[in-house]
RNA sequence: GGGCCAGUAGUUCAGUGGAUAGAAUGGCUGCCUGCGGAGCAGUUGGUCGCAGGUUCAAAUCCUGCCUGGUCCGCCA
């Protein structure tokens, strides 16, 4: 455990009190409002209440008693706040002693028992990842990077949703057009765009059929396949004339007016695309819907050597563009766990029967449903996770007979963490699915496994919405980082334009700074807060962003660089740093002296909170004081020795501990910018 | 109707029990013959959604309410 300077304070007044009152005495610090009040701060209130006695006889008697540690300077009291100045130049030295000692700053033992599983991304393989899905990666691999640093291993794991409903239209789409067209475009963005269209296709299909069904009549003047505007006005003429439905009414007109739009934005902004795959649907598919239905059914089964490799070979290319892009992001993966073997592996039907044995199932016709409350009321659920409310059920089987995604994720979860053999595990997964999230771990609890639910937490996200309007991949409407990429690039090349650089070089700095302008970017916002994504902002390089830090890298770095041409000598310094006398001078120098202390306990803060975007803005904290430092504070030609030198460690401190902070955030160093 | 989350400066966000609520951005004003101006300094701007309560102390904890998002039977 690091043991902090401030807490060794604490301890030594706690002490002194506990000679005089005897009682234990809880005690705290915190860091006053101004660094002229001291530099960290003994609220007495607390105590004067306890002990019947004012502040001013409190502090008296602590300042009588208490032998001062040699790295304190003076204690006084304000306004029941007890304030102790540090000796800054002691501290200092301290501090960057122990900075020393380490290759990386603020690396620790403190999680080296555990082995954490961190499940994040796992989007559809439906279309490219957008901002949305990012947040998920960035999150989960800050996550993971940080229990790495803290000395864990880290297992990031991708969960491919290679079976559900949504992609059975599109491999039906993609296997009439493959021999036909090219793509024109990145392999998963134009898959994404095949499957808008297929969807709203299969969508209009679905609702003529509930039409039809319901005993409208349709003009057959128009396909199964399209809408027409001048047709939908007569359907809800006639929904609006029947006395039946009641309620869906809305719905389906709504539906309707919904889709006719879909449809023509689709045509507007793809229409050799759309007009391609219509007219090969119309001529080669029968009834969309049913085959639909067909292919998601032998494809669970797992037998049909024709079906099994399209959606196989399919699913991959577009996973293979995922990784192209989380690789842009310096976003690593280590395993894929494919929803198809789940099913395949034959242990739903066992579960469901062991379930079912266990009465947690209620039948609905051939639908089943997990009976979640009563689990929760039968086990320990409820207590351990504080629930005091009524738990909905969870619909797990659907009235065809089809097992539904919750089932192959209860399989998944039984052996998730075998895999890795791993002490706990993440699933980073967005705020929705949060009650589906919940149903595969009281699933967990009825098989018994509670020791395995229990390692299991649903790390939620909230939701990034787009100029006022959510990501919706249906309607090949999102904000890829792919595109992100290509605006920031821009952008950086305007920048270094009239710089001496290479083209070589130029291509490595707008890589790397276009790469930590998109995550950072997400990273330092609080995953709990809904996003609106400004995409003028994100490419921004200006402002709180990730090339602020890279830049205050490069400028940091610099002054170590160019130290050798005024003739000092920086190892030397550091060889002999037990010799040196620090000289603390001015405000700049000593805030940075205080965040350097900070900065592995807050790291171990971000963890235990679940924060990430902590470290964000603590890196920003760094820099910004860095910025303020190298104009207040010349290093190189500074005349006192004492001095210099003090300001040459500083200087060395913040690289590395910038470095350590972009290894945390999984963002590159850059030397040059 | 119920669950979860959010509400802080014009805007985007920090700040989960401590002193006068902080940044960034926008507007206005300064600073390069010094180690990198992707920078720095100054100025402008807030009844911390509302109402009670707990506490020496509340943006922070509790209760109620308001607003927005999201989920709650066959998508994943």
């Amino acid at each position: 455990m690091v043991s902090r300077i401030f807490d060794d304070i604490k301890e030594e007044i706690t002490k002194v009190l506990k000679t005089e009152y005897k009682t234990d005495l809880e005690l705290i610090w915190t860091f006053p409002r101004s660094s002229e009040l001291g530099d960290i701060s003994f609220p007495l209130f607390n105590l004067s209440k306890k002990l019947q006695k004012s502040p001013q006889e409190i502090s008296n008697f602590i300042l009588k008693n208490f032998s001062y540690l040699d790295i304190i300077e003076d204690i006084s009291l304000q306004g029941g706040f007890l304030n102790v100045f540090l000796k800054k130049d002691k501290f200092t030295s301290k501090i960057i002693q122990n900075l020393l000692k380490q290759d990386q700053y603020g690396t620790s033992t403190l999680k080296s028992q555990e082995r954490i599983i961190v499940e994040h991304t796992s989007a559809n393989p439906t279309g490219p990842l957008h901002v949305g899905n990012v947040r998920s990666s960035i999150i989960g691999d800050v996550i993971g990077r940080l229990y790495r640093f803290l000395g864990a291993k880290i297992n990031f794991r991708y969960y491919v949703n290679d079976l559900g409903r949504q992609i059975a239209p599109l491999v039906i789409g993609y296997q009439l057009v493959k021999d036909k067209i090219q793509p024109d475009a990145k392999i998963d963005l134009w898959v994404g765009k095949l499957y808008a269209v297929m969807n709203t296709i299969l969508e209009i299909n679905q609702i003529k059929d509930l039409l039809k069904s319901k005993g409208f009549n349709l003009n057959n003047k128009y396909s199964k396949y399209e809408l027409k505007e001048e047709e939908i006005a007569d359907y809800i003429q006639q929904i609006k004339n029947t006395d039946d439905l009641e309620e869906q009414k809305e719905k389906i007109i709504v539906q309707l007016q919904k889709l006719l739009r879909i449809q023509s934005s689709l045509l507007e902004r793809i229409p050799d695309l759309y007009d391609i795959l219509y007219t090969l649907t119309l001529e080669n598919i029968e009834d969309l819907s049913s085959q639909t239905t067909l292919y998601v059914k032998k494809y669970q089964e797992g037998k049909d050597q024709e079906i099994i490799p399209q959606f196989r070979n399919l699913t991959k290319k577009v996973l293979s563009g995922h990784i192209e892009t989380l690789q842009m992001l310096n976003i690593f993966l280590d395993d894929y766990d494919w929803e198809s073997e789940y099913a395949w592996s034959g242990e739903v039907p066992l579960i469901l029967d062991e379930l079912s044995k266990k009465e947690y199932l209620k039948h609905d016709n051939k639908a089943r449903l997990l009976i979640c409350d009563k689990i929760a009321n039968e086990t320990s659920y409820k207590k351990k996770y504080n629930i005091n409310y009524e738990i909905p059920d969870l619909i797990i089987v659907n009235s065809e007979g089809i097992s539904l995604y919750p089932c192959r994720d209860i399989v998944y979860h039984l052996h998730k963490l075998d895999a890795f053999d791993a002490t706990y595990c993440y699933n980073v997964i967005s705020k929705q699915q949060q009650l589906a999230q919940q149903g595969v771990k009281l699933a967990l609890y009825g098989l018994g496994k509670p020791e395995i639910a229990d390692k299991i937490e649903h790390f939620d996200y909230e939701y990034v919405s787009l100029v006022g309007r959510k990501m919706a991949g249906r309607e090949f409407e999102y904000v890829t980082p792919d595109e992100l990429y290509e605006l920031t690039q821009t952008e950086i090349y305007e920048i270094l334009k009239n710089r001496e650089y290479s083209q070589s070089q130029m291509d490595e700095i707008a890589q790397k700074v276009s790469s930590s302008s998109i995550k950072y970017h997400i990273l330092k916002m609080d995953p709990q807060k809904a996003i609106t994504f400004d995409v003028k902002k994100a490419v921004d390089p200006n402002e709180n962003s990730g090339p602020f830090l890279q830049y205050s890298y490069a400028r940091a770095l610099n002054i170590l660089l160019k130290a050798p041409e005024k003739g000092i000598n920086v190892q030397e310094i550091l060889d002999n740093i037990d010799k040196i006398e620090m000289k603390i001078e001015k405000e700049a120098e000593w805030n940075i002296v205080k965040l350097i202390e900070e900065l592995p306990h807050m790291l171990i803060k971000s963890l235990k909170t679940l924060k990430p975007d902590s470290v964000a803005n603590f890196s920003y904290s760094l820099a910004s004081a860095f910025h303020k430092f190298y104009d207040a504070c010349p290093v190189l030609v500074v005349k006192d020795e004492a001095v210099k030198q003090t300001r040459i460690l500083i200087v060395y401190s913040i690289v590395k501990c910038l470095e350590s902070l972009f290894e945390v955030m999984g963002i590159d160093v850059l030397e040059k910018m």
